[in-house]
DNA sequence: AATGAATGAGGGTTCATTCAT
DNA sequence: AATGAATGAACCCTCATTCAT
């Protein structure tokens, strides 16, 4: 916090020096995304940075290390977000599933972030170390996540008692599956408007969940 | 030397060649749909069709007119089966729905066939051709399959008036992204064991989603 | 001369059969003049000659051997043609050589034999056999063929006394050169009508020789 | 540190880089030349001019684009040097056409550009683009020279009155015959020494030539 | 003798990576 | 730190040649 004694030399050409490695993350995470890892070519890269191809060797060691890094750094920052809106929610189970995934989801749809489950899906194959990476970092914290919530709303009679893993993936595999859609065949023209409104549609579809999800009322219980 | 009559000409000569492409359609299919278009060699492709790499430009032209061959030959042979079993089937359109939907996936699932969705959410945007004809060849026939049975179910007021395309979604989009899902993360090991019995699973989602879809039993008030 | 005792059985298969080898030459003969040696196929040869690749090679060995085959064939039936028409002319020796130099070129001129000049041109620094047999079977024949008329035109006082090598290049050169050009750019579109009046130019160019050529008439000599 | 005005910038990396595309060019048309261009491979004009395979592709888009430039630019630095010598000559038209065809011809058979000639003969029929260019840039340009001359001679009464499009073969055409032989069967061992006195030969043609052309004295009888 | 499917070495071209400036 | 020229391994594709039929 003690102000640098350098003069305010965070000159324009130091500050573009510090941001260079995120806007090449940038450029690299949006081609990947778009073309695929092996089709892409690092002059692209470089070019869409706004660097020279050497450049980008300064920063990262090869094209796969940069490949790693771009993963790496978009699921991090996931990681705490969904953590945080997570227990001190009042209200109802089905409430707070309906909250939690559709404000997740509104900030992931809408970012660049979207596009790292495209290239996941594209690219585990041939870089076993993301699976790894993935299942750690992304799928067990969320599954762990969405899945208390739909117990807790077992346990408290809210639910009916359902296969909890079956309707995690029920409820989470269309929004990953949007993401991934947005990213491939959503880019091209004019196919299916519907996934266009992903926003309506995410809604729709956890209140249609939840409608088959919620306990019957249990007043007489007259169904068999 | 007696003449058989009928030309038992297929020699063996002449019968490599007649399945010398479907062979290299099966090699092409899992090499492409594991490692992505670009980064398959053609001579990887050729070896797992147990030929030589000149053999392969006997029979496609280039690499990407194999790639188109390979989808173009297995969603034709998806076309016809899904058209099928929909219309001569009797009982409730919840039944329906369960019926053609599991009964579809279980049949891509389990082949080959599952690839291609990975295969083209990867390649679209390399390819723009392919999007246009997974467009008409798949999603449109496919949603109006679905599409039509849900409407039918909302006529009769077995389902509740529902946003048709949106449930058409619910339904599918799980379906696609664990075809995806099987040959992306779910080929990694140890992945998700979940996703690894997906037969049960997909029943599981479409009761679920049915039960969020079924009109109340109209017990006590019949409202017409 | 004795009639072969097989009955007529010189089939039209037996005849083609017989004329494969001939078929093959023209066809390499006229597509390596076209292309080149390096830039002609072996299936467009055989395809040219109405038969399948394969049996090109039960005629000859290789591409090469072929190269060979279409050149010794061609020049070995120019030799004799030549030597035949010199010396049982009459007149004089300007006669004789307009007579004997434009007879020749117009039968080479309007055959395929004309391409031969160039393909030699164009191959003899890949294979040096040929220019050896050039040499021997063509240029040096020739050479004193038409270098002996201007020899004894000059020691009859009928030509200047000249360097004789010079004058059979002035006179032949020019043939040879028109003979590549017809072969090259005369091939293309509407490049110097000129040349493609080469009947009339030859004889031109050989007349405006001899006018050069001839010992002015010994009258008074008043020339220095 | 005393700043030198002009920045002397030209680093050895620099200069090399200016110097890459002659060099490239040089080593191209000697190889094209030699082995005529499809027998001839990338990589032996890159190590021709002393860089790698890869290198070459930094300037020239393909084989083919390398082929147009190393024609155009030959024949491009032709054009100029031959109309330059044309108008400013004093002297009888004779002399003027001695002189100014043997001394282009002079510069053109002792350097590289020589090879230009074998060329286009070899490798037009496979580029027609070439044709074209050649006729525009080359052959109508150089007609016009000569036959101007010549047609001035014969409105002079210096030349008998011929056909001035064939006069100009006749001069020509061994010309450029000679240059092609340099570069194939002349580049042979103990081919056809005369052909290797070029100079002398070329100035005898002429006067040869010249001698056939001239009109008679008009000494006794003044022929108007 | 004739075919044409199959081969695989070789050539043109690309592109990740290096390094002198 | 930044550049971009240079490299060369690797890839797609061709085509001369072989061989089973």
């Amino acid at each position: 916090m003690t102000p640098s004694p350098e003069p305010t030399s965070t000159t324009s050409h130091q500050r573009r020096k510090a941001e260079r490695p995120q806007e090449l993350l940038d450029a690299a995470l949006s081609l990947f995304v778009e073309k695929g890892f092996a089709a892409t070519r690092t002059d692209e890269v470089a070019a869409r940075a706004g660097v020279s191809k050497g450049t980008l060797y300064l920063y990262y060691a090869s094209k796969e290390e940069l490949l790693k890094a771009v993963i790496a750094q978009r699921l991090s920052s996931q990681i705490a977000e969904g953590a945080r809106q997570v227990a001190e929610h009042e209200g109802s189970c089905g409430d707070l599933l309906l909250e939690v995934l559709s404000r997740w989801w509104e900030d992931v749809i809408d970012s660049d972030a979207s596009g790292v489950f495209k290239l996941i899906i594209t690219e585990v194959r041939n870089f076993p170390d993301i699976a790894e990476f993935y299942a750690r970092e992304v799928v067990e914290p969320g599954q762990n996540l969405i899945g208390g919530v739909v117990q807790r709303g077992i346990d408290r009679g809210e639910f009916r008692p359902v296969d909890v893993g079956g309707v995690v993936h029920s409820l989470v595999l269309p929004m990953v599956m949007l993401c991934i859609h947005k990213h491939s065949l959503g880019a091209c023209s004019a196919v299916d408007p519907l996934v266009q409104a992903p926003h309506q549609f995410i809604r729709q579809h956890i209140e249609l969940l939840l409608g088959g999800l919620r306990a019957p009322v249990p007043t007489t219980s007259p169904t068999p």
